[in-house]
RNA sequence: UCCCCUUUAGCUCAGUUGGUUAGAGCAUCUGACUGUUAAUCAGAGGGUCGUUGGUUCAAGUCCAACAGGGGGAGCCA
């Protein structure tokens, strides 16, 4: 057997006793020609070896270059530095792969994030990255753990999808047909009987619509899985390949919606503070750093954890978008003529720099906004009894705006066929979806929030291409 | 897709009103030192100044187009 390690953060918990241990891992820095600081990454915290002078080979000691991987057997012991309480006093160190200083990009220094994007295969192997990327693996495993713990049914909704009546963003085509010379019908249009799936079939933009067929039978459900829109947005808050978790319930209106959404995001960050400590109080001096460079009105006014547990503590601000509309309108913000959008008045669609003022400036706090005007919303939001409104819902979080849209669906069979109507849905398109208000229809609701969106929060990384592997953007789809 | 900023060594940047051989810190390499903590000290190598075109006696520097990167907006999660 090979794998007889022990993690460095597991050896690092442990007392010094003198205790024979073997360890793997990637060389940070070898100072000295005496001390190999190892990182195996299970934590940012670095192993000290310890080669005591003149018992290893010179040509071994050459090879302890960046990121060089070794095995290093050794006796645990007290430090005698004071960076770490103890280190491993080597007796046997393997070269498992050599690492080319002159050519490994990354070293033994700070590089900007934006360098470190384009080295994306190897941006792992920094604190900043290993820190991030633990989080994210930890958000992901609460996310099923809530669930499983509140009984819903983790559902796999298809990548591949047939519909293109969803309207939550342009789609990416799937196709066998040869581009330079696909098949065509009489009126020269293109002829998809003839693809692989006799139909015109693209990847998915989201799995609300088959979640709604889950819940109505499960009562509950939940979904985990990438999501592909083709827009063209260049911002740091948008991919074109990103997860997403949409929740659906049956039984269940606006007002549970939000209290499950809330309690969902309070439940994420409660687990990242309680399993991921050492990784955020890394991220939060890092990004206290990074706001040192900063003009004073531009840094946040809590740092990364106060801003975590503060969410965690208290209750999310709830408002319909007429209260909404009303404050922003009586904003000194406003009659100062600040907004480069002023508020013409009910109905108008919330820019961002409206939405990050009452996050950010009026409430300090997350806000769910609700009961939106139905002109700006989707075709399966339930109509309200005002004739005006629909029973929506988005949360948005200080600093990346909206992350969780969600709503009450329209489950009167009469109602939502009108409005599809109204707004040119195929019904015949979505006959299947229409089937579950036919046969026992019942009130319910879900949302999506943005994993990405999600992750950044938790992290405090301000680029979203900072916080998934491999970023799918406009012109970009390196590795 | 629109607006603004930016592109000089492996990285982060400086480079004056256009003017001789384009600089620094870090990284790398060589040597010294040996309980170091982004080790330290000494030395060395390393550049098609994003690309193309233009203005000029002369362009890293001025102008234009294109490309890459960043910030903001729209679309949204």
């Amino acid at each position: 057997m090979f794998n007889n390690r022990i993690r460095i953060k597991a050896l690092l918990a442990q007392e010094p006793q003198g205790q024979e241990v073997t360890v793997m891992g990637w060389v940070r820095t070898f100072r000295n020609n005496q001390f190999i600081a190892l990182n195996d990454g299970s934590t940012n915290n670095n192993l000290q070896v310890v080669v005591e002078l003149g018992k290893f080979d010179e040509a071994l000691l050459k090879r302890f270059t960046t990121s060089a991987s070794l095995k290093v057997t050794g006796t645990v012991v007290a430090s005698q530095g004071k960076g770490q309480t103890l280190e491993l006093k080597a007796t046997s160190i393997e070269v498992l792969g050599d690492s080319d200083a002159e050519a490994y990009p990354l070293q033994p220094k700070k590089h900007s994030l934006e360098f470190l994007r384009e080295k994306a295969h190897l941006r792992f192997r920094t604190n900043t990255f290993g820190s991030v990327f633990r989080i994210r693996h930890a958000l992901a495993f609460a996310i099923h753990q809530f669930f499983n713990e509140k009984g819903f049914v983790y559902m796999h909704t298809p990548v591949i999808t047939a519909s293109d009546a969803e309207g939550a963003g342009e789609m990416f085509r799937v196709t066998t047909l040869p581009f330079d010379n696909p098949p065509r019908n009489e009126d020269n249009s293109i002829n998809f009987k003839e693809d692989f799936f006799g139909r015109s079939t693209n990847l998915t933009v989201s799995g609300q619509l088959e979640g709604e067929l889950g819940a109505t039978a499960f009562g509950d459900i939940y979904t985990f899985g990438p999501t592909f829109r083709a827009e063209n947005s260049n911002t740091a808050r948008h991919l074109a390949e990103f997860w997403m978790i949409e929740p659906e319930m049956a039984f269940c209106d606006l007002e549970d919606n939000m209290n499950l959404a809330e309690e969902f995001i309070q439940y994420l960050i409660r687990y990242a503070m309680e399993h991921n400590r050492e990784d955020l109080e890394f991220l939060a001096q890092r990004l206290a750093e990074e706001e040192k460079a900063l003009p004073q009105d531009k840094r946040s006014e809590m740092g990364l954890l106060e801003k975590l547990e503060f969410v965690v503590s208290n209750k999310f601000e709830r408002l319909t978008y007429t209260e909404a509309i009303e404050i922003l309108r009586e904003s000194n913000h406003n009659k100062k003529k600040k907004f480069q959008y002023p508020i013409t008045g009910w109905g108008m669609d919330l820019q961002s720099e409206h939405e990050r003022y009452l996050v950010e400036k009026h409430f300090k706090k997350p806000v769910i906004l609700t009961n939106y005007p139905k002109e700006i919303k989707a075709f399966y939001m339930r109509q309200n009894e005002d004739g005006k409104t629909v029973a929506a819902m988005d949360i948005l979080a200080p600093g990346i705006g909206e992350i969780v849209g969600g709503s009450q669906r329209e489950e009167r069979q009469d109602r939502l066929e009108a409005r599809m109507k109204e707004m040119h849905i195929p019904t015949e398109e979505l006959w299947w979806y229409l089937d579950t208000r036919r046969f026992g229809t019942v009130p319910h609701a879900g949302f999506g929030l943005g994993f990405e969106r999600m992750v950044q929060f938790v992290t405090g990384m301000t680029n979203i291409r900072d916080v998934i592997a491999f970023p799918r953007t406009p012109k970009s789809a390196e590795f």
